[in-house]
DNA sequence: GAGTGGTCTAGACCACGTT
DNA sequence: ACGTGGTCTAGACCACTCA
């Protein structure tokens, strides 16, 4: 573990706890310098992965601050659909349709796996605006690297939400397809039947190892993903 | 313009226009310090922004060499068509449906314009998988930041790789979502009637402005679209 | 073992934006 | 005007890895 690495850290964690809320103003260099005991130029190192990061923003004289909680957006975000239904003004409400605790099976065995099969908190709930189904959640989450999942109360929150709080920053692994609209989903989001959904399954890791599989079926006439990315250092 | 900034745009050129190809041996940083004459500090940092980007491996004692061209692929592929297919032990061929030059017309005016409505370049084309249909693409080129596509011949060239070609580094944003087929879809791609597919409009920029919009339609059961994304600095 | 990249330091100067 | 971040330097030590 390096030193600018440690400092990143300790930082990452202020302002994931919410320590540092949005807003904040982080202390100067000079005096992150003399707090860590290092040099000013592996404090700006620090910064200058954060603000690129998005999680700081940085005006000369005017000092560093944390940014307003849109950290992920950059790359391809992960929807908090809560917000995205209430974006159009619509109300949202949430039900769980069903959790299960069991061994990992399947695809499972592989992406969850470190030696022994471990257990899986298996989730399917329902999205709803205004009172109509709007997405239709099935999610594995990894019990080994997120053993607080047992206590979670799915009934009134998503799993979404709760792991966002729990498990800070994470990488991701997106795979998008269009599907025909089976008999399960066409039930359960009033759909017609062979409909075009758009079905979006992501794995996600924390420095700890797998933390959760999840597949959202969204109807597709109801549904955009958007990215933006450059590929360059720019 | 910084220093690390003019370097890093010197040895972008060097890979990009093929003077360092992939598997290229970069100079060591002494040296690389000594020839632009700055500190080797200075070039450490542009070397590892070009390895954050992707464009190149660095090995401890063997040295910094150029990446195999996957550069873009960190994020959300650009799709080479050809390669995908060929990827699938498949013939690939292509095929143009219209080319037409016009004026902006709808959206593109806010995709394009720079004060007045510009010239496009619109192009239908058939991408073929051991001569089925394999995906649908329809292109609006801007001229007025590619006039070269005018002279391109995209007969036997598919716009996408040479624009590749022409236009290395690029900001792009995607829209991804699920539609059934309509009449002109489903006859051109051989599917039936309603059926998923899956739709991805792209969008990209260059450092002149905006470049292309495209849309590529694939039918939904034969194609999956995969991102990577890490949030945060890690 | 030798040479590379990775990291860190203790200074320095400057542009810029807030005051 | 002042103080911040942005940048750069000329050193240094270390770990890793290839020969």
């Amino acid at each position: 573990m390096t030193l600018h690495r440690k400092i990143l850290a300790d930082i990452e964690e202020k302002i994931v706890s919410g320590a540092w809320p949005p807003g904040h103003r982080i202390p100067f260099e000079v005096d992150l310098a003399a707090h860590y005991d290092v040099s000013r130029m592996t404090v700006n190192k620090v910064m200058g992965q954060l603000a690129q990061a998005g999680l700081i923003e940085r005006r000369k004289k005017g000092g560093s601050f944390v940014s307003q909680p849109k950290a992920q957006s950059a790359v391809l975000e992960i929807h908090d659909i809560a917000d995205e239904v209430r974006s159009l003004n619509l109300e949202y409400s949430y039900q769980q349709l069903s959790i299960t605790r069991r061994k990992a099976i399947g695809e499972e065995l592989a992406w969850f796996a470190n030696g022994s099969p471990g257990d899986v908190l298996f989730v399917t709930c329902l999205h709803l605006a205004a009172g109509q189904p709007f997405c239709l959640e099935e999610r594995a989450i990894n019990l080994a690297t997120v053993p607080a999942a047992l206590e979670a109360d799915f009934i009134s929150l998503a799993p979404g939400p709760w792991l966002s709080s729990q498990i800070p920053w994470i990488t991701a692994q997106h795979r998008i397809q269009a599907v025909p609209a089976d008999r399960k989903e066409h039930k359960l989001l009033n759909l017609t039947p062979k409909q075009a959904c758009l079905v979006i399954e992501r794995r996600t890791w924390n420095t700890s190892g797998a933390v959760t599989w999840v597949r959202m079926t969204y109807p597709g006439n109801r549904h955009v993903v958007t990215a933006d990315f450059r590929p360059a250092s720019a």
